[in-house]
DNA sequence: ATGAAAGCGCTAACAA
DNA sequence: TTGTTAGCGCTTTCAT
C-alpha cells in the first residue's frame, strides 16, 4: 500500500483520510499547529485556531483517539470491572461512572466479571492490553482478591467501589461505611419494637460487605443487649427460586422463636425473600418484617415499598472515578500525589423509609 | 524525552517498556516474525514461536492493543449504545454482547442514551472518535432516528438491537417479532377468557418497539372479534410513582366495564403497574390481570411471578453482535458481504406462564 | 505563537 | 519461514 511513490521534493503525499496533517494542510498551518488547537487551543492565537477549526469543518475532520491515545503515552481510558449489571446496583453505579468520566474527557471500557475469579483475570488482562490509564472495580472480598494483588504489585492505580478499604491501608476506595450503616439500619428494626432479628445473605464467605454488614448488625444487637441469631445464607444469584430455597425459609421463619424481623444484606435477596415468604403466606410486614440494603430504584417500585439502607449508588461510581483521576492527575499535572489525600472515602448512607418493615407480630 | 542521543549506527536505543522490538531482540528474531507469533502464529515455525513466547514471558510483555488497533486500520472495537442499564433487558443484553465478542477477540466500548437524542449524538461521536468498526445499538425509535440516519449516511456498519428492522428495508436487526409476539401474548389472554383488555406503554410515540406491540395486541383483539380498548400512557421511566399516575390508573380499572386484563409494553412498566394496583386495593390477578413484555429474570422472582413475553436478552445481544461481525468480515476476509444476509434476525419469543393472569374476575 | 522532526507500539506488504 | 521497511494518526520536545 505504498502512496505516492513518484512524490520527490514535494509535500509527502495527499492520504485519502480526514486526518490531522490534510487539515493543517488545508488551513495552511504545521501540523503541530492543527494538534495544538485540539489540545491545547490556548498555545494557539485565535485566528489561526479559527482557521483550523473551518478546514477541520469542511473536510469533516473527526479526531482519531487511537493515534492520540498511543501517542502521548497516556490513554485517558479508565478500565471498569463490576461483577454483573444484572443488579441494579452497578447499572447505577456504571451510570455515574459514564457521566463523570466522558464530562472530563476519559474514556471507558467496561467488563463484567460475575466475581468469577478465572473472568476477573481474564477481564483485567484484557483492559491493561488496551493500556487503561486505571481501574474502578467490585470485587467479591478486597482482602482476599488475587486480582487486586496482581493489580498492587503491577503499580496500576485503582480505586474500589463499593468494597471498603481498610482504614490504615494503602487502597483507594469509595463506598458506605458498610458497618456502621448496616447497624444503623438494624437499629431502626430494634426501633420498630424487633428482638428477634436475624441476617439473611448471599454467599457469606465470598462477599466482604456482606460480612461488614454482618458485624454491623452485631454491633446493633449487642448494643441493645439482644442475642445475635445465626444468619440465613442463600446461594447467591439465584435467577428463580428453588424449591430448596422455599423450604430453607420456610423452616427459618416458622422455627419456634423464629426472627421477626430479616436483615438482607441486598436489595435483590430482599426482594426475592419477599416474594417466597408471600408464597409462604407468611405476610411482610404483617409476620415478619424486611430490611433491605443497596437501595436500588426497583425498590421504591414495589408494593410495598422496599424499606432499606440506601446508598448513593450514581455517586459512589461518579466519586470513584473522579478519585481515581486525582490520583492519575496530581493537582493537573502539578506535584507527587497528595499523601494526605483520605484513601477510603465513606459516604453517607440513608435509611429509606418503605412498607416492608413493621412492628413485630 | 530523547534517550540516547549519543547512539549513532548502533542499534536504535533500548526503550523501556516490555514492547514487541525488545521481546524480538530478546528472542533473537525479527520485530515481524514476533508480530506473527501473536497475531498469525500459522505462520511461524514451532520452535520459534516458543522462543518468542518464553522471551515475552521472561520480560512480561503485555500486547498494546492502542498500537496493534491504529496500525491494523481495524479497530476491532465494536461500539455498543443502549438506553440504559437500569432496565435489566439491556443488562442482560449487555452480557451477551460482552461474552460474544471477547470470545471473537474484538473490545467492546458502552455508552447509555437514556433514550435523549443529545447524548445520543455526542456518544455515537464519542465512539467514532475511537474508531469503532462498527455498532450495536438499541434507539428510542428507528423509523425516525436522527442518529440512524448519520450512521447510513456516514456508511459506518451497525445492526439494531430489540428495534426491528423494516422487512425490506437495508437495515440489520436482531429482535423478536415484536408484533406477532405481542399478539401471541394477548391470545393468551384471550385464552383466559378475557374480552376487554388494554394496553399500558410508556411514551407510545417515543418507541417503536411499544406501536409494534400495540399493533400486536390489535391484531389479537380484531382476530377474535374484541373491541381494541384506548391505551393508558404512561410519563415512562419513572424512578417512583407519582400519586397522578396513581390516580389514572384507579380511574383506568375502576370505570364502568373497565379493562380486565392489561397487557403492559415492557415489564418493568409491568411492574409498577401491578404494585400500583395492589396499592389501590385491586387484586391481580383476581380482579385484574397483568401481563408483561421483555422477560427480565426479575419477573420470576416476584410473587406472583410475571407472566410475560419473554425475549431471549442475552442472545439478542449475542446475536447483534454475531451479525455486527459478519458484516465486518465477510467470509472470514473473504468476498463481498453476502447480499442475501437476511437484514432482520427475528428470534424466538416464549410465553412465560407466571401468575398475574388468571380468568377475568 | 508556530514549525520541524521524532517517534508511541504495532502490522503488513514485499523481498529474500 | 523470516526479515526489512514503511508507516497508522497523533503529540511533543526543541528550536525559531
Amino acid at each position: 500500500m505504498r502512496r505516492n511513490a513518484t512524490a520527490l521534493a514535494a509535500p509527502p503525499a495527499p492520504s485519502n483520510g480526514a486526518t490531522l496533517v490534510n487539515v493543517a494542510r488545508a488551513a495552511g498551518v504545521s501540523l503541530a499547529t492543527a494538534s495544538r488547537v485540539f489540545s491545547n487551543p490556548e498555545l494557539v492565537r485565535q485566528d489561526t485556531a479559527e482557521r483550523v477549526l473551518q478546514a477541520a469543518g469542511e473536510l469533516g475532520f473527526r479526531p482519531n483517539l487511537l493515534g492520540a491515545k498511543l501517542r502521548a503515552q497516556r490513554s485517558r481510558i479508565v478500565g471498569v470491572m463490576l461483577p454483573t449489571l444484572e443488579n441494579a446496583v452497578f447499572a447505577e453505579c456504571w451510570h455515574g461512572i459514564e457521566e463523570a468520566a466522558l464530562a472530563q474527557g476519559y474514556s471507558l471500557m467496561l467488563v463484567t466479571s460475575r466475581y468469577d475469579p478465572a473472568r476477573e483475570r481474564e477481564r483485567i488482562e484484557y483492559l491493561l492490553r488496551h493500556r487503561v490509564d486505571g481501574l474502578v472495580l467490585t470485587v467479591a472480598d478486597a482482602a482476599r482478591s488475587a486480582v487486586l494483588e496482581q493489580l498492587d504489585a503491577e503499580g496500576v492505580p485503582y480505586v474500589l467501589a463499593y468494597n471498603q478499604a481498610a482504614r490504615r491501608g494503602k487502597r483507594y476506595s469509595v463506598s458506605v461505611d458498610n458497618r456502621v450503616s448496616a447497624r444503623a439500619g438494624v437499629e431502626t428494626l430494634i426501633a420498630a419494637g424487633h428482638r428477634r432479628i436475624a441476617v439473611v445473605s448471599g454467599a457469606f464467605v465470598a462477599s466482604d460487605r456482606a460480612r461488614q454488614r454482618h458485624m454491623g448488625y452485631q454491633d446493633a444487637m449487642r448494643a441493645h443487649g439482644l442475642q445475635p441469631l445465626p444468619p440465613l445464607s442463600l446461594p447467591a444469584h439465584t435467577p428463580t427460586h428453588t424449591p430448596a430455597e422455599v423450604e430453607r425459609i420456610r423452616q427459618f421463619v416458622t422455627a419456634p422463636s423464629a426472627p421477626t424481623a430479616l436483615f438482607c444484606t441486598n436489595d435483590m435477596l430482599a426482594i426475592g425473600v419477599i416474594a417466597i415468604l408471600k408464597r409462604l403466606g407468611v405476610s411482610v410486614p404483617g409476620d415478619v418484617s424486611v430490611l433491605g440494603y443497596d437501595g436500588i430504584e426497583l425498590g421504591q417500585l414495589l408494593e410495598p415499598p422496599l424499606s432499606t439502607v440506601a446508598q448513593p449508588n450514581n455517586e459512589i461510581g461518579a466519586r470513584a472515578l473522579g478519585c481515581l483521576l486525582a490520583r492519575l492527575e496530581p493537582a493537573s499535572a502539578g506535584a507527587a500525589p497528595d499523601p494526605r489525600l483520605p484513601r477510603a472515602t465513606l459516604l453517607p448512607h440513608a435509611l429509606r423509609e418503605g412498607a416492608t418493615v413493621g412492628p413485630p407480630a
